[in-house]
DNA sequence: TGAAATGTTGGGGCG
DNA sequence: ACGCCCCAACATTTC
């Protein structure tokens, strides 16, 4: 029996890996991951990823060797290694996941047809979805570009399968050769960061099913509650293992609808977070129905807006020193953790692209350098939501304040306290606005107000204006809204 | 999965 | 008992 390749890429995983487990029931497997930074990938994966990344393959090739083969490194143009690889051992057979992102997705089109006219064989396998982007459409045939109805698309299908288990044993030949992981030098050697992402996250396969029986344990009950509180752990947390594919998507879902069968969850924290897996999923059918978004706004009404080029406000915001302290803690909560809860992610978002008047594709961009689950469809999804020129949009004149979502959803201060200590001490009354606070108060804290934290980049009410201003010359040629179809 | 401005209501103080 | 003002609480609309 000639051995089956099996070409990892998003899916750092033997649980529920389609293409790993057919491969592994044929015969003998050669898993193999290249890197193939030759090309001119547009979005190649960012500081953050690149150190996921690195430490998703040591995970992958321990769990690997444990099953009885080992994972192959190699790095350059991927058809000629293959190339190299099919004429050592006799291969004929080539397999692997379905990849989305547009760049990655085009390649693997071009790779499965130069593989092809050679003889090789090619099996395509599904996994990073819940649903195929082509079979979600609405009546008319073409894709959904409302989330409500999308959701409900997708609910009404037929339920993504369920998850397969890891093959016990993967056999495969032993003497080729793979570069060893260091030399690939993902992440500097001498740099500190590195050192401190590791501090907060366990990386691999079996550390992103801990932490979804963490979540399915501990956590989901109150999700529906906690999720919009980033002084709580109250969220999944699974966005980096998903994006890396340690955890399926299906693994998700069919765990969630288990505990939704089997314990006291209400209803609302299980249709909250479905829904919330469904928003990855919507933004990665769109991505996937149209390429261009990870760099064209989907409503060409903004293909002309005149963005603020603003380095002193940019550089402000990415090292977490506007001056408010809501958004100084999700830029500081990022840049030390790789991570940023999802409310202070649209509220940081908005204060870049309202407050500051600033396209959102740069902050798209820190974000894509800074996040380890740093992952195209969300992050252009997400992005483009917060502009207010993507699909489902947040209206122009939806303007976060930063002070009232703060005393709203961190109501203590607690999380502006964690990662803004320099305002640890202030009395919960200011923490949010600690301009409006008086002196004495600030001296009891040792705050000096613009040089211990700084004022205010820029005055929310002005700053509102300027981009209500700003944003309500789209308005002419916005799209209509969608109103009720006759029945 | 906003916020601010504007409108409405109703209770209490008071002449 | 009544009208009037004030204003908080809530609702609606506007950005």
């Amino acid at each position: 029996m000639k051995p089956t390749i099996v070409l990892f890429g998003d899916d750092f995983r033997l649980c529920d890996n389609r293409a790993l487990i057919w491969a592994a029931q044929r015969g003998p497997v050669i898993p193999i991951y290249i890197l193939d930074d030759t090309n001119l990938n547009p979005f190649p994966p960012g500081g953050a990823a690149r150190w996921w990344l690195q430490e998703s393959i040591k995970d992958l090739s321990a769990s690997i060797l444990k099953r009885g083969t080992s994972l192959i490194l190699r790095r350059g143009d991927r058809y000629n290694v293959l190339q190299d690889i099919i004429n050592t051992t006799g291969a004929i057979t080539v397999t692997w996941n379905r990849r989305y992102e547009p760049f990655l997705k085009k390649q693997d089109e071009t790779l499965a047809a130069a593989l092809s006219s050679n003889n090789i064989d090619i099996k395509i396998h599904d996994g990073f979805l819940l649903f195929d982007p082509t079979l979600i459409h609405t009546q008319s045939g073409t894709p959904y570009k409302v989330f409500t109805p999308f959701s409900r698309a997708c609910l009404s299908t037929q339920a993504p399968p369920p998850p397969l288990p890891a093959p016990l044993k993967i056999t495969g030949p032993s003497n080729l050769i793979s570069d060893p992981l260091e030399s690939w030098k993902l992440v500097p050697t001498t740099a500190q960061w590195p050192k401190i992402l590791a501090t907060h996250w366990h990386i691999g396969e079996i550390a992103a099913q801990k932490q979804l029986k963490k979540f399915t344990d501990d956590i989901l009950s109150s999700y529906n509650i906690k999720r919009d509180r980033p002084d709580h752990d109250g969220t999944s947390r699974l966005s980096p293992y998903l994006h890396f594919g340690q955890i399926s998507p299906q693994h998700i879902w069919h765990t969630i609808h288990k505990a939704a069968l089997s314990t006291s969850i209400s209803n609302a924290s299980i249709e909250r977070y479905l829904l919330e897996i469904l928003w990855r999923e919507f933004s990665w059918h769109l991505l996937s129905h149209f390429p261009d978004l990870t760099h064209k706004p989907l409503l060409d009404s903004f293909i002309n807006f005149p963005w603020r080029r603003d380095e002193t406000g940019v550089n402000a915001w990415k090292t977490g020193q506007t001056g408010y302290p809501l958004v100084d803690a999700g830029m500081r909560q990022l840049w030390q953790t790789g991570w940023m809860h999802n409310r202070v992610r649209m509220i940081t978002a908005s204060f870049l692209v309202k407050h500051l008047l600033i396209d959102w594709r740069v902050g798209a961009s820190w974000f894509w350098d800074t996040l380890v689950d740093a992952d195209l469809g969300n992050n252009t999804g997400g992005w483009q939501w917060v502009a207010g020129c993507g699909a489902d949009s947040a209206p122009y004149y939806r303007i976060f304040n930063p002070v009232i979502q703060g005393n709203k959803f961190d109501p203590d201060g607690t999380y502006v306290r964690r990662y803004v200590p320099e305002l640890a001490k202030l009395n919960t009354r200011w923490i949010h606005e600690p301009w409006k606070a008086p002196l004495n108060e600030l001296e009891k804290a040792n705050i000096v107000l613009g040089k211990t934290y700084p004022i205010p980049i820029i005055a929310h009410d002005k700053a509102r204006e300027r981009a209500l201003l700003a944003f309500s010359h789209l308005k002419s040629t916005e799209v209509k809204p969608v109103f009720p179809r006759k029945t």
